[in-house]
DNA sequence: TTTTTAATGCAAATGATTTGCAAGAGCGTT
DNA sequence: AACGCTCTTGCAAATCATTTGCATTAAAAA
């Protein structure tokens, strides 16, 4: 067996290997991150978290998102508009089309845009290290 | 004739129309957008105005950015890190290409990526009404 | 269970941008 | 050229999202 893709990570198991403790605040937070389907900002999953327990503090929501970023167990977005937000990592690679109506996020890829930027960084001399790709847009009103 | 591409539309002419008052800051703050090749951002604007007229202010700088950017004379980007960045209108639609070791930025533009685009949103049963793709990278070491 | 030290909650600090307000300056009119 | 009406400005204080200092609490090591 290996642990490629099908199954994420075990953070938690990855967090003790670090010396990382797995506090309360933290296991709510991966928790509140793994089952959530849209993207939340900070303020989002403070609140959610603060229904499970509400001694959790907006700083320790904050701190964490930032110490699961830096393990690669979500990703941050700062759309437009406010605050950033968050989804767990571990799926595929994919950009984001944002409802201006709504904020729904939804998810799509194509790995034609994804060879073309590369090939444009190439001709421009360039790595790609990440990239950002976002549409916005409202739903269609006749189709 | 029609005022179509080619050269610049007249933003004085059209803010006197709009019944917006051309000021010393306004003009100042116009002319540094104009003649600048990079994308400043407010601080960077403001320290250039400053050269010229020291009595100009951080919040007229924001102000006027502002104005202008509802005028469709400038565009805003919301690039990584800190603080928004201005590039004058007027051009043809392009992304950017983002160096990050030296914060340069570079344009450019793929009709078919902007057509690949329109067919995602459009399949998910969208309308973009604008977008935003930015490649981060950095100069590649060896050709 | 005691110790060690990272993590938390709270309040205060940041950094970018915005805003209230009194003073100042465009510009259409006289 | 001066007048007056208002839009603009500069300044300081206010916002907003996010971060940080610090004393206290609580993982997990001993």
């Amino acid at each position: 067996m290996n642990q490629h893709q099908n199954h994420k990570p075990d953070y938690e198991r990855e967090m003790r290997r670090a010396g990382i403790r797995i506090t309360r605040p933290r296991k709510i937070i991966l928790q509140i991150l793994t089952e959530t389907e849209d993207h939340p900002d900070a303020m989002e999953i403070f609140q959610r978290a603060s229904a499970i327990d509400s001694s959790i503090s907006l700083s320790t929501v904050y701190r964490t998102m930032k110490l699961l970023e830096g393990m690669g167990a979500i990703h941050r977005h700062a759309f437009e508009g406010g605050r950033a937000r968050f989804e767990q990592a571990g799926g595929e690679h994919h950009d984001h089309l944002i409802d201006l109506d709504t904020g729904d996020v939804i998810e799509f890829h194509s790995n034609r845009i994804e060879a073309l930027q590369e090939e444009i960084a190439r001709s421009l001399g360039y790595d790609i290290v990440h990239h950002r790709l976002e549409l916005y847009g409202r739903k269609r009103k006749k189709g």
